[in-house]
DNA sequence: GTCCAGGTCTTCC
DNA sequence: GGAAGACATGGA
């Protein structure tokens, strides 16, 4: 048999808000299964009553990898508990979404898919990182009959791109920012991997050396990567929400809000995050 | 046609 | 320090 699956038990957890809420960008709705790529391995992920099942193209012992990227194991109840029980708007958020999860992505393809978010909605960003995976990505293992799927190409490969290559791929004045970045990676001159003994603040101020990141995207690479729990990104749409719903009279500073965040919603604010820019984005 | 999108960087006061 | 403008492209 060269085909592979497994469930993990798990409940509570929504995958189709967690893989369609911005997080990453490169799972589609397949006939109600979820197809994407997780460490270099095609997956297609269904929900089922008794948790999520997995399938890979290849033959494989160990699930260890998804099991990671999709929080399995994260206890969740916990996270809700670290919630100020007493943000009515919070709680109304966590009640319209209860199973959003964060994921655990890796930091090379998160950074590079974020650089190329500024000013982007979600469905064209989704269009970019494809056809960049697509040109400049390693054709994976699909199942028979299953359309050419790619890797998120290597920093290295990215890197050894010309910028007009890259700009083909519908990416605008982002082009520069990411083909900057990849040589800075390849070159060793930023070590994603040396980031993740660093503090929140260290791993932030390093990640902003890289052009094209700014405090937003280098929060989310620090939470959606990294696992920082307190990384917060404020975008328009947190920033929507934070004015409108904490400071309806009011016209916070940045600096204001960005000490809000931290210290309104606990440990885990990055979940809250989570929850309040799908709340924003699916309310009507 | 106009506005806006999971921003960042530069310029100018 | 904070407020504008530029930056490409396409969906709403």
């Amino acid at each position: 048999m060269k085909f592979s699956e497994t469930v993990f038990p798990v409940r509570n957890y929504d995958l189709a808000a967690t893989l369609s809420s911005g997080q990453a960008f490169r799972w589609r709705e397949v006939n109600g299964a979820w197809e994407g790529v997780v460490g270099g391995h095609w997956v297609r992920l269904t929900q089922k009553n008794e948790g999520i099942s997995a399938e890979a193209a290849e033959r494989l012992g160990d699930w260890n990898w998804l099991r990671h990227y999709l929080q399995i194991d994260v206890d969740f109840e916990a996270v809700l508990r670290s919630f100020p029980q007493d943000d009515e708007h919070l709680q109304k958020a966590v009640e319209s979404c209860s199973g959003l999860r964060l994921l655990r992505q890796e930091p090379w393809e998160c950074l590079g898919s974020f650089i190329l978010s500024s000013t982007k909605q979600i469905v064209q960003i989704q269009q970019i990182v494809a056809l960049v995976c697509e040109r400049f990505g390693e054709p994976l293992k699909v199942p028979e009959n299953h359309p050419q799927v790619f890797s998120f190409p290597t920093a290295q490969r990215v890197a050894n791109c010309a910028e007009n290559e890259l700009r083909e791929c519908k990416m605008g004045f982002r082009a520069p920012n990411l083909l900057k970045t990849a040589k800075m990676i390849a070159s060793g001159e930023v070590d994603l991997q040396s980031l993740y003994k660093m503090s929140l603040d260290e791993a932030r101020s390093e990640l902003v050396r890289l052009p094209g990141v700014g405090g937003k995207i280098a929060d989310c690479v620090l939470l959606f990567a990294y696992g920082f729990p307190k990384a917060f990104p404020i975008d328009v749409w947190i920033l929507k929400a934070l004015r409108q719903l904490y400071f309806p009279k009011r016209k916070p500073t940045a600096k204001r809000l960005v000490h809000f965040s931290q210290t309104h919603f606990g440990p885990n604010a990055g979940y809250a995050q989570q929850y309040l820019f799908h709340y924003m984005r699916t309310k009507t």
